[in-house]
Order: structure tokens, then C-alpha cells, then sequence
DNA sequence: ATTTATTATGCAACAATTTGCAGCTTTTTA
DNA sequence: TAAAAAGCTGCAAATTGTTGCATAATAAAT
């Protein structure tokens, strides 16, 4: 293999995995830590990937969402893992876009083998770095705000969906008023994602539980499980559970 | 086996494998690898490999993988600055997904108002930050390495368009064979884009011109303007005005 | 057809690049 | 703070490239 052949493939697999561990490669094209090493200093100094310690990661990319700019990332990584355990082989997955369904799509394993709908460009960003997952986008008019794409169009394409999960992150659950959201358009489609899945599952930071927007999105009735950072078994959960909803 | 013929089944081998070795062409042909190094320092001075310690590569192997040449941004800059100048208000405008789009997509301007189509998701990325553009995705399954939507569903969608320009960034363009690519999805989809436009606006920086890939995009008769970092009077691009192309 | 000029090829000596290894330093992690 | 992992440096071996030159092949001219 020629130098200029593995720097080449060293780039695909950053660009496909926004990282690389020089242990990985070394090991997947049989060439020692200390050619890896070398390429990595040769790439990074041309600017195409940023070195760390241990390997290098994907320089153009994460622009999306700067990390560090996400909200209360601990809980979300928390909430996604408890969400990524619900997620087997061959399954149908819908999700919308928030800033929660993008950490479960980063900590989906890598030898997950499952499709995933989605009408988020980030979100889609993300299930396409993945090795083993097929992406759909739901196409439409983008709404800025969101990144998502609304309208008719992508409803109706919801609907002749099947799926077995159904991702949403909300921005408002409560008991009396179920789960609301403040922007028409993205209403409907969460409804139609909701109406195209057997399971729903709701992902909330436990600070939106119980307040409420002033659209509804649907009751807790059509949910299944909800997932916050909190214990499963804390008390401030009991009213959900006693409303037939699983707690994760 | 003279010269010439030597020299076309070693590109007949580089078109074939991506890459070469001169140890092999060597013992392969029964020459010494003075001769092979020789002929791959003309074949590399003649722009049709490119040179590397130990052989040597397609000139397509590099956009297969090396997709962020950083190299080439101030080309891609001058061609996007150009592309941008033939948008209009009010126009429908369809696009593709390479790494000029995305230049062009970050150039345009503040108060343009118009509505864009594309099925990449960085391109859509970048259009949905822009405050004055509708961005319409093209939804479907997401090509993993090109990050655009390929497949039946995109290309129904796109024939419904009736766009007044489609911008495509290219991966090959030569006289010979026309527009090529190496990905039978994603040339389905720019050939759709094409139809679908009153104008065709072609992309290329120069050191893509005059090579090829094995698919066929379409002829240059289907393509209005063509786009590169060059002056328009540069002699290199004499044949192709010659074709009846509009240089820019 | 023979000579001459030009080009192509192979060889050998030397230069440069690439790569893996060993020893040591730095960074990370528990 | 100590063990483990990763990085760096210098070095040696192997591979690849370069250059000059002699020889062979080809084309051109007489």
C-alpha cells in the first residue's frame, strides 16, 4: 500500500467516523503506531485533521453543534445512553432533531445494524457517519429554527412508515397538558412520527418536565417510555408511572 | 512492446486499480523500474497519474477519498464567488452536494431571496443558515460518503422541479467523455438535477479537468456554463468553448 | 543499403525516502 | 502518585529515486 493510499484511507475513516485511534489503524492496515503517527503529523500539519493524544479527529466537521455549545450535555449523554439500550438489530427507527436524538446518535455502537428515518439535518448528519446504518431523510421545506423539515409533503411520507421506534426530544411534558411544543409546523410531524411507530419514546430533561407551550403535540396516553437523567425510581417520576408510561 | 503501448496498459492498470506499483508494472512487463519510473514521470508530467514514492495513482483516486482538500480552497473560492454572481432574486435553484457547493452556499449573499433545492445535507446545512433563502431537501436514502440522497424516491422528487439553475460540482470533465463520476447513485441524481433546469452550471477546479471516472454524467452538450478558478480566456479551456460552453 | 542522428533502455553508483525498532520522555488515567 | 499508554528521537535496514553513461533500438538521410 502506498503511503499516499493509506493517508488517503486514514482520512475516510476520520471522515466517516470523526475519529480515529492510531492503535485502530495501526492494527486494520498492519503498519506500526509510528508510521500512523507520522501520516497523522503529515495530515494535521496540512490541515486536514486535528491530532490529539491516542489518534486524531475530523477537522471540517462538528460544526453543527459545538459540543461544548449544548445545553446541559451530561444529562443528555445520560438520557441518550439509556435511549441507544432500546435500539436492536434490524430495527426501524424515527427521530426528530433535537439536541438530545443527536447525542444518542453519537453514542450508537458501532456494530449496530438498523435504519433510521429522520427530517433533522443534524440528526441525519450524524446516523451518516455511522458504518452500519441505513439513513432516510424525510425530505421537505427546512425550518430554520429547528433544521427539521415540515410540511405536507414530509408528513405524508411519514405516514407510509412503519416504524418500531419512534426518538423524540421534547420541550415541555406535563401531566395535564401531555406533551407541547411552541412551533406549529414541527407539531405536526412529531404527531405524524408518533401515529408511524408502534413505540414512542419521549426524552426529556427532568428541568421541562412539567411545564407547557401552547401547542399540543399529544397526550401521555400515546407515549410509551420516558426517558430523563433522573433515577428511574425518583419520586418527582411517580405521576408519570402511575399514568402507564415506562420509565427509564 | 513499445513505448506507447507500455505506457497505456500502465494507465489501462491505474484506471483499473486506483493505484500502481512500479515493482509490479516492472516484473509484470519485463522492463526495468527505470523504464516504469520514467514513464510514470511523463505520464505524471502529461497530468494523467499522479506520482507517487513507489508508483503511482489515478487522478481520480483523489477525489474518491480525499474529499477536503484544503489545498484547493482558494480555488473553490474563486469559482463559488463567480457561480454566486448568476443567482438571481426569486430564482428556483437546484444544487448538489461537493465542496464548491458548500463554498458557494457560504458566499451568498445577505439579501439574496430565492428558493434552493438540494438533496446534501452539509449543503442544506449551509443554506438553512443563510436568513433569506427557503431551503427544500430532496429526501431519500443518504449516500454515506457523498452525504446526499440517492435512490428512486430523489429522483421523482427532482423531476417534479422545474428549477431555473442546477449547480453541480464535478468530479471529472473531459471533452471526450463529458461529465463522469464514480458513483452509479450519484450520477442518477445529478442527471436528474440537469433535466430538471433550464440552465446547467458545471463546477470544476482545473486539476479535474481532463480526466474521467468509469460513469457517464452526460455530454457537454447538456451543460450551459462552466465554472473554474482560471481566467475565462485561458487557453486550456479553448475546447471547451469550442463545444459551445459559456466560460466563467 | 549504409551511415548517422536520435531516442530508448539498462546498469551502477550514489542520494533520498520510508519504515520499524529501542530507549527515553510526556501525557493520561486510575 | 504510580502504572500504562502514547509520543518523540535517533538510528539502521530496506526500498525507491536520480544521475551519468554505455549500449541497443529506431528513424532519418544520404
Amino acid at each position: 500500500m502506498l503511503k499516499k493510499e493509506r493517508q488517503a484511507y486514514i482520512l475516510h475513516q476520520v471522515s466517516l467516523h470523526n475519529s480515529v485511534l492510531s492503535a485502530d489503524l495501526s492494527s486494520s492496515i498492519n503498519v506500526s503506531e509510528d508510521t500512523i503517527r507520522r501520516d497523522l503529523n503529515e495530515l494535521a500539519e496540512s490541515g486536514k485533521v486535528i491530532k490529539v493524544h491516542g489518534g486524531a479527529l475530523s477537522k471540517s466537521f462538528n460544526s453543527f453543534y459545538l459540543r461544548s455549545d449544548v445545553y446541559n450535555v451530561d444529562s443528555k449523554q445520560v438520557i441518550a445512553e439509556k435511549a441507544v439500550s432500546l435500539i436492536k438489530d434490524g430495527m426501524f427507527v424515527l427521530t426528530g432533531g433535537g439536541t438530545t436524538v443527536i447525542e444518542m446518535a453519537r453514542l450508537l455502537p458501532e456494530n449496530l445494524k438498523a435504519t433510521f428515518f429522520t427530517g433533522s439535518i443534524p440528526a441525519a448528519y450524524e446516523y451518516a457517519q455511522h458504518p452500519n446504518i441505513e439513513v432516510i431523510f424525510i425530505g421537505d421545506k427546512i425550518a430554520k429554527k429547528s433544521q427539521i423539515a415540515v410540511g405536507g409533503e414530509a408528513i405524508s411520507k411519514i405516514k407510509h412508515i412503519k416504524a418500531d421506534l419512534c426518538f423524540l426530544g421534547v420541550n415541555a411534558i406535563d401531566l395535564e397538558h401531555g406533551i407541547t411544543d411552541s412551533d406549529w409546523d414541527v407539531v405536526q410531524v412529531k404527531n405524524a412520527m408518533i401515529e408511524a411507530s408502534s413505540q414512542t419514546v419521549v426524552m426529556s430533561i427532568s428541568e421541562k418536565m412539567n411545564s407547557h407551550h401552547r401547542i399540543r403535540v399529544c397526550g401521555l396516553d400515546e407515549i410509551d417510555i420516558l426517558i430523563t437523567e433522573l433515577d428511574p425510581a425518583d419520586s418527582i417520576l411517580d405521576p408519570f408511572r402511575l399514568n402507564g408510561l415506562t420509565i427509564l
